[in-house]
DNA sequence: CTGAAAGCGCTTACAG
DNA sequence: CTGAAAGCGCTTACAG
C-alpha cells in the first residue's frame, strides 16, 4: 500500500494538459474540453469514450487557474474573517457549502477588533485578494468605529462583498448575521420572567453593531415592564479587570439580573462576582451569547445563546454563489439574512 | 467620506489591465511590465515616472491568475486543517507568515478525526487544489490508523506538502509539529517531582502520533523512578461517557497523577473525578496538553502545555516558502521541524 | 459532430 | 533602454 515509488522520484513531473490528452485521443482540444467540460452530448460516444479513456489514463486534471482566465471567474471567494472561536465555526459553514459547488475559500485573517481606516496590513490584503481575481468577498469588520475605507477598492470594482456577524456602515451591501435585537429581547424575557427587575447590560467599549442592536432589543422589552430598570456598563476586553466591573454588581441595590451582549465578557464577569462575594445564580443571575465551547464547563454552566454560525456562514456562501450567478449585471438591492438564535437555559439564571 | 457615488453605479466595470496603462503611459506593454515588476532599474527615470503614473492613475491591480500562468507560481498553498481551537491558532501563524512574503491560503477544511481512506469529500478538495494550481499543500491528517491516499495525488505530482501537528505514516514529507515526546517527559516529571508514583495516562483510541510520542516520552519517564507505576486508559472522545474513565480511577491504590494527553480529555476527567468525589488537586493531580482557551476557567484551573500553534503555523509557512524557491528540482530529505512546549503550572497538580 | 483560431492578461527570452 | 512576439492552458464563438 506504502508508495515506495513515489518516494524515490521526486522531481517535478510535467503537468499533463488538453493537448496531451488531445493528442493521446486523437482529438482537437476544444473537442476534449468540450466533452471534458460537460458538454459532451455534443459528440458522438466513442468520441467521448476515447477523450475519458485518455483523461483518466494521463491523470488529467484541468488547470483551473488558465480556465479562470478564460470564463472570467477562478470559483475563489476572499474571505477576511478572523479564523478561531466563533468565527471559525462561520467558515466551516462556508466552506462546507462553498464545496458542494465547486469554489473554494482564498482566506486572509482580519483581526476580530478595531483596525485603523488605512491600516497598511489590511489594504494588503484586499490587495491580494483582488489581484487574484475572487468572484467575491465575505468579510467581517472589526469595528463598526472606524469606516473601514480598505474595502472600497472591493465595492468599486463592483465585486459582490457579503458582510457577516457585524454590520458595516460605510456601504449598503448583503448581510449575513445573527437576530441581534431578537437575541437581546429574549435575554430580557428570560430574566423577568426569572422575576429579576434590577438589570444590567454588559456592553464593550468598541463599537460594534452587534452590541448596539442587542442593548436596544433589551432596552425595549424592559422599558415595557414598569417596574424593571436597566443599567449599563461598558468594558474595554484588552484591558479589563475585575476593578472595571464591580462598581456595577456592588451595594445595596445592586443588579439581580444581567445579560453580558457576548460570552466574552463572561469570564471576567464570573471572576468580579466571586471577588464580591455574590453567588451565581442565588444573588445574580447572568445570561451570555455565543454560547463559546467553554461556557458549559463553567460553574454554574452558562445560559447562553447558540447563534448556528455554522448556519450563517452557509447562508453567506449561499447568497455569495448567488451574486456571482447573477454575473455582471447592475446588483440589486442588498439582502439581509437574520438566522435565529436560541436561548440555552443552564445554571446561570434563575428565580430571583 | 462615505462614498455614495459608488453605492449607486453598481454595474461591474471592465476592468484594468497592462494594455491600458501600456496605452495611457505611451509605451509597451513589456515595458510596463518590467517597470512594475521590479525591474525598473533598466529603464530611463522619465519611462517609469510615466508608467507608475499612469498605473497609479487608472488605479491599476495586476491580474495574478494570468501572471501564475506566465510564471508557474500562483502563491497559493492549499490548507487542509480544521479552522477551529488549537487548529485556528495554526492556521493564524500560517496566514500571517504567507502574508508577508505575498502568498495567500486557499483554505479547505478538513476533519478533525478519522476520514476513511477514499472520502469523497476528501478526494474532491485535493482535486480542487491541485487544478488551482497551488504551489504547495500545508496539512493535517486526521489520523494515522489509516492511510490518506487522497493525499496521493499531491505527493505523486511533487507538489511540496508539509504536515503539521499530527505525523503521517504514508509519505516522507515534511512536518512541523510539536515535541511530543518531550511533553510527556515533562509531564511525567512534573507529577514524579510533586511526589506521585501510581500514574494514569489518558490517551484516545484514534491513533494519532501524538498519542503515541507523548504516552512513549511519559512512560521514558515513568520507568526510570523505580518505585513509580504508570498504568493507562484510552477513551474514543465521540463517545466517552463517565462509566468509561470511572473503573481507572476508582478504589483503593488509584492513581494520584494522571497525565490528559490532550486537553480535550480533561472535561470528561474533571466529570469523572467529580462524580467520585475525588478532589482535584486533593487526591489527584492531573496535567492536560494544548492550552485551550477554557482551561483557565476550569475549577481548580489546568495544568497544561502551551504548544505556541502560532509558531507551528509560520514555521509551516516558512518551510513551504523554501520548498517553493526551491523550484522544480529534486527534492531535498524531509525536515522535521519540532517546536517545544511549555508546561503551565496552575491549580490542578499539586504535592501528593 | 468536430476543428481551427482568437483571446483571456500576463512574463520573458530575443532582438535591436 | 525598449519593443515585438511567443507562450502559459484553457474556452468559445465561428465555420464546416
Amino acid at each position: 500500500m506504502t508508495n515506495n515509488e513515489a518516494s524515490i522520484k521526486r522531481a517535478r513531473p510535467k503537468r499533463i494538459g488538453l493537448k496531451d490528452v488531445a493528442l493521446e485521443a486523437g482529438v482537437d482540444v476544444s473537442t476534449v474540453s468540450r466533452i471534458l467540460g460537460g458538454r459532451a452530448s455534443l459528440y458522438a460516444e466513442e468520441t467521448c469514450r476515447k477523450v475519458q479513456d485518455a483523461a483518466a489514463a494521463l491523470h488529467y486534471r484541468p488547470n483551473a487557474t488558465a480556465r479562470g482566465m478564460a470564463t472570467g471567474s477562478t470559483r475563489m471567494v476572499g474571505v477576511t474573517i478572523p479564523g478561531t472561536g466563533y468565527c471559525g465555526r462561520i467558515i466551516e459553514g462556508i466552506n462546507k457549502a462553498l464545496l458542494e459547488h465547486g469554489h473554494l475559500m482564498l482566506h486572509a485573517w482580519n483581526p476580530d477588533h478595531f483596525v485603523p481606516a488605512d491600516d497598511p496590513t489590511q489594504k494588503r490584503i484586499i490587495h491580494e485578494l483582488v489581484e487574484r481575481q475572487v468572484d467575491g468577498v465575505i468579510l467581517r469588520v472589526g469595528s463598526e468605529e472606524f469606516e473601514q475605507t480598505y474595502f472600497e477598492e472591493i465595492w468599486q470594482r463592483g465585486i459582490p462583498m457579503i458582510v457577516v456577524d457585524r454590520e458595516m456602515a460605510l456601504f449598503k451591501t448583503d448581510f449575513v448575521g445573527t437576530d441581534d435585537v431578537a437575541i437581546g429581547a429574549d435575554a430580557a424575557r428570560h430574566l423577568l420572567g426569572l422575576g429579576h427587575r434590577r438589570l444590567l447590560f454588559v456592553g464593550e467599549k468598541e463599537i460594534v453593531s452587534t452590541c448596539r442592536l442587542r442593548e436596544q432589543g433589551f432596552r425595549d422589552v424592559v422599558s415595557e415592564a414598569p417596574d424593571a430598570a436597566c443599567r449599563k456598563v461598558e468594558l474595554d476586553l484588552e484591558t479589563a479587570v475585575v476593578e472595571d466591573l464591580a462598581p456595577a454588581l456592588e451595594g445595596e441595590g445592586h443588579p439581580t439580573g444581567v445579560f453580558c451582549y457576548s460570552d466574552r465578557m463572561v469570564p471576567i464577569f464570573y471572576e468580579t462576582a466571586r471577588k464580591l462575594g455574590l453567588d451565581i445564580p442565588g444573588d445574580i443571575s447572568v445570561v451570555g451569547c455565543g454560547n463559546l465551547s467553554w461556557g458549559k464547563m463553567l460553574a454554574p454552566a452558562l445560559s447562553t445563546f447558540e447563534q448556528h454560525p455554522e448556519k450563517i456562514g452557509r447562508k453567506a456562501a449561499e447568497l455569495y454563489l448567488e451574486r456571482v450567478a447573477e454575473g455582471e449585471q447592475a446588483r440589486p438591492a442588498p439582502k439581509i439574512i437574520r438566522v435565529a438564535a436560541e436561548l440555552m437555559v443552564r445554571g446561570s439564571t434563575a428565580r430571583v
